[in-house]
DNA sequence: AGTAAATTTAAGTTGACACTTACGTTAGTT
DNA sequence: AACTAACGTAAGTGTCAACTTAAATTTACT
């Protein structure tokens, strides 16, 4: 899960989940979007979240069209509702805590 | 947004995010937990975090309470319920696209 | 005023990782 | 078989951010 945080923390990376969230879309149409990177970067990006299980790659003739796998995202998901879900609680857990030293 | 993302993609700074996520907790009570890291370290995790807004500080004599913000996490959240989201649709928006180049 | 405790800030070092260019691979075309 | 198209892989480089040690800050206490 961590794992995806960190293919999540790269604007090129972020830019190409948000480019395939409607549907497949070809390496090299993803890296023209891209100014001032070259394609093998693109490329290396690619090769990222893929293994981080965040797209997935379906090879069509010469070219490989990349997706996004939604259920990648799931573990994240679920830490940051728990995380949300803490505004409602954690007040009274943190009654009778870190007290001052002498009162 | 992005900025939460940047934040949370540190191994130290995600297990204090989690650390004080059930109530506050003092800077030096936090650093004691990470072993084979200094509390200097640590205290520039915690100005990162406070500045993507995902742990408020609270001053009590001369210790610092941090503790877990739950409205930081907002936006991203919202991204990644977005990013779920495509789970359902997206198959019928692909219809059409990316054809073979010569059928 | 002087000392101690809790913490941040400053300054400098190092390793990871996001790039680039050059080359390799695979599938389709003539 | 040779060529092209669409990619990925290899190798090398520079930048940035996560660390360290040392010094500064702030509050409390005697």
């Amino acid at each position: 899960m961590f794992e995806t945080i960190q293919a999540m923390a790269e604007p090129t990376r972020l830019g190409i989940l948000k480019m395939v969230r409607r549907g497949e879309m070809p390496a090299g149409e993803i890296a023209l979007k891209f100014k001032g990177i070259t394609r093998p970067a693109v490329s290396q990006h690619l090769r990222v979240l893929k293994e981080a299980g965040l797209v997935s790659e379906r090879r069509e003739g010469t070219r490989r069209l990349y997706s996004l796998r939604p259920e990648g995202f799931g573990p994240l998901k679920a830490l940051l509702e728990d995380f949300w879900d803490s505004k409602l609680e954690g007040l009274k857990v943190a009654a009778g805590k870190h007290e001052k030293r002498k009162p």
